[in-house]
DNA sequence: ATGGCACTTTCAAAGTGA
């Protein structure tokens, strides 16, 4: 069983590149953000003729996110939408059940974490507000949900200097405040691990990589897709992988997919 | 301090992203 995350910048502009990516990985479950188009406008047909089921949360221009799952292999069910501040107008949270053949059903949560732009302006005590909302949510749901859960998606902070190609040009910006960095800490209190980095613990590398000034092939980036995960089986993770080669290719969105792949 | 680049809206300059 895996889970991809992936920021895809337009998922229209994009269909091309994500298409390719899915014919070629086949992935069981794909967790989209920043679609930029409403319910409407995603273009569903492509993916229910491969196979996949799609729930998707749009919004026109901005935001957008979408749960698609392979409906033979990892049927789901039980989504909602709109949180952790519902009625904002800002398409961002979605979530749902997974029923994987061979493993307990998982609670999965896909996230388009608020930006925050520039550190005095309302985007940012928004995004604040908004994270702590969504540790109020997150910890709703645990206690909803007694078996596995999954929080994955863009978070837009970068948790640790570790994620960070600069750490001196970065320190203090928007994505690595001490405030936005203690509200994830508070996240993973409720008993979630940053899967990447367990199974990493000293590794650099990022999921990002800022179209301007060829970041990519400057290795300048940051680690901001993640997979949280809580109640797994022991064995946990068998492995996460941020795919490189697709944020490399010719016309491909800013973040790189990122999977983790679970037992059996 | 600023721009670099990419995307959307609705045709062109501005807002947003990270």
């Amino acid at each position: 069983m895996n889970i991809t995350t992936w920021n895809v910048n337009s998922v229209r502009r994009r269909l091309e590149r994500v298409l390719e990516w899915v014919d070629e990985h086949e992935p069981d479950v794909l967790c989209l953000q920043e679609l930029k188009c409403q319910d409407a406008e995603f273009p569903a047909e492509a993916f229910t003729s491969r196979g996949y089921s799609c729930s998707v949360f749009g919004q026109k221009a901005y935001n957008g996110v979408a749960i698609l799952s392979h409906r033979a292999r990892v049927p789901h069910s039980d989504v909602v939408t709109d949180f952790p501040v519902p009625g904002d107008g800002q398409a961002r949270g979605i979530a749902c059940t997974v029923h994987p053949e061979r493993c307990a059903p998982l609670r999965l949560v896909n996230l388009y974490v608020v930006n925050g732009g520039e550190l005095d302006s309302d985007k940012y005590s928004y995004k604040l507000k908004w994270l702590d909302a969504l540790v109020e949510w997150v910890q709703a749901e645990r206690q909803r949900w007694a078996g596995p859960m999954i929080v994955c998606g863009d978070f837009n902070i970068a948790q640790a200097d570790l994620d960070v190609h600069d750490p001196k040009r970065w320190a203090g910006q928007v994505l690595c405040t001490d405030a936005e960095r203690e509200r994830l800490d508070r996240l993973k209190a409720l008993g979630f691990q940053d899967s990447w980095r367990a199974l990493h613990p000293a590794e650099r590398t990022f999921s990002w990589f800022d179209y301007r000034g060829a970041g990519f092939d400057r290795n300048e980036g940051l680690r901001i897709d993640l997979h949280l995960v809580s109640g797994l089986p022991p064995q946990g993770p068998i492995d996460v992988v941020i795919d490189h080669d697709a944020r490399g290719r010719p016309e491909s969105s800013d973040h790189a997919p990122v999977t983790i792949f679970l037992g059996p």
